[in-house]
DNA sequence: ATTAATCTGAAGTTATCCTTTCAGATTCTT
DNA sequence: AAGAATCTGAAAGGATAACTTCAGATTAAT
């Protein structure tokens, strides 16, 4: 007998299918037919829609070298897992001169993980959706974030401010907050980023925005931060990460995709802007010419 | 509220995300982070798995205008044959529900690439020395960033202030940086972030320092910055984004993997201060209490 | 600080599942 | 055709799962 240890179920059905009966062949094609989902039922379910009885379900998993059933369904599972699991996260090492257990590689692994779990559940219509409100020019747009993300906001508002005008980057003394609640329009846009910790400022601020008719688009965790109430739209990112602090690595993602998309969507406006925006900089002398 | 009747576990979870509390939601993580695998098993195996009781998913799956577990589960089920039956659904695209044309894939895929190719050129030998540098309490530190990356370095230097004294977050405003070259001295780090287009002010800051015996800790792309050739260690990301603007999805990551491995080089004292933060935070009653 | 509202999981109950047994049905052998 | 060997599923059992209840814990509100 080869050994049956590692094979899938697939397998060791098509290695015994000559020592099978016939009620339990019936029940191997029946498995194999709608691969591996089938077996993931009861045992009632499955030999119901294989037309044999439960018993001989058991007897076909002891005779696949299974304990029982539950056993034989563990297999599948994992099966299953493992095809379902991208192909991207098998990669070679990130970093190809550093052990797999280098920070480095840790940490791109959980990064990568973070993106790919994120942009599973991530709703492009939202995505689409919250683009289209920032590429409205005549919504005032309002940008704010708490102790770590404030330099989210930050870089999110250097490149909105090219894009189009109306833009404020809300100061991070949170006293200062109502003044700036005081200009907001109805129709305004407020994007706001809380994770954990969430800050009660934030909650408080997007209440004030709410209740003044402001469309609330904030990027959080995967958590949600209790804003969340008053949010229109809501980007839940990934911040795992194997250390004593969260990764923003998704958030900025997100972040520039937005940017980028609001940019295709605009990008006559835009481009003008960006090159007016050129001549701006040549006469500071801000910049080397060329790369 | 809008009708659940057809939507998939993961998209009912996602609308109902702020309907939940704390213990449902450490649970819809659960399942969402293998999804849709983990729902797979008994009620039991899903709620040990979630570090929550079997009660919380029966409270859970109600909530998603399911009858029980179990109906929740046939869903789980029904989802994944379609998914695996249907040969159309390509496994490997970020964002399942929208096109490969769609912004946010082609973000990520460029943003994948990004970071492959920075990790495979990466002396691991480099970040070590760097975050060894940073380790190492003697010595002062400061961080300047331009324009766009001014951010990064402040996104740094909000996790570089827990972990350790003597940080210094240079202003924006160049005219001012000579009085904190005047501060610098020997043996003292500088971390500057400079990507396209290269700013001829960070280039002087560079040399000042330089000069002054400060190491240089350089933050470029992939073509490398001018100031290169005053820095002692560069890291050179790549910042491709299928947009006008640049991508610092990677240096970000770079930039949080450091921290990380700083933080477990000197864990014994940034765990102290980091408590003592915690005991800050909570007479200011910045933040909420848990999560 | 006190009270009210909400959340949570231990414990117990009910339902379902998995396995085993065994008598009848089927197939094979002579 | 008779007998032996094998196969099969109904039924019963023991095991596990799913659901409900309820009291203590937590959070929010006053």
């Amino acid at each position: 007998m080869v050994p049956t240890q590692d094979a899938t179920v697939a397998e060791r059905i098509h290695r015994q299918l000559n020592a099978l009966t016939r009620a339990e062949r019936q029940l191997a094609n029946a498995i194999l037919e709608n691969y591996p989902v089938s077996g993931l039922g009861s045992i009632t379910a499955l030999a119901e829609s294989a037309g044999v009885s439960t018993p001989t379900v058991v007897r076909m998993a002891k005779k696949l070298s299974f304990s029982g059933f539950p056993h034989m369904q563990t297999a599948l599972k994992a099966e299953l897992e493992a095809t379902l699991s991208n192909p991207i996260t098998k990669h070679d090492r990130w970093a190809a001169d550093a052990p797999d257990t280098h920070i480095l590689n840790r940490f791109a692994d959980m990064a990568m993980d973070n993106m790919r779990q994120t942009l599973r559940q991530l709703d492009p219509a939202v995505f689409d959706s919250v683009a289209q409100l920032l590429a409205d020019r005549k919504r005032g747009v309002y940008l704010v974030g708490g102790r770590i993300t404030r330099s989210l906001a930050d870089y999110f508002f250097t490149h909105l401010q090219v894009i189009r005008g109306d833009v404020t980057l809300i100061a991070s003394n949170a006293n200062m907050w109502p003044h700036y609640v005081l200009n907001m329009r109805k129709g305004d846009v407020l994007i706001a980023f809380d994770i954990r910790r969430y800050e009660r400022d934030i909650l408080k601020l997007a209440e004030m925005a709410a209740s003044k008719g402001v469309t609330l688009v904030l990027f959080t965790d995967q958590w949600g931060s209790p804003a969340a109430k008053h949010a229109t739209h809501s980007f839940n990112c990934r911040i795992e990460a194997p250390s004593a602090w969260d990764s923003s690595v998704v958030s900025l993602f997100i972040v520039e995709a937005v940017i980028a998309a609001i940019q295709n969507a605009t990008w006559k406006e835009t481009k003008q802007r960006m090159k007016t925006l050129e001549e701006l900089f040549d006469q500071t002398k801000m910049f080397r010419k060329f790369i």
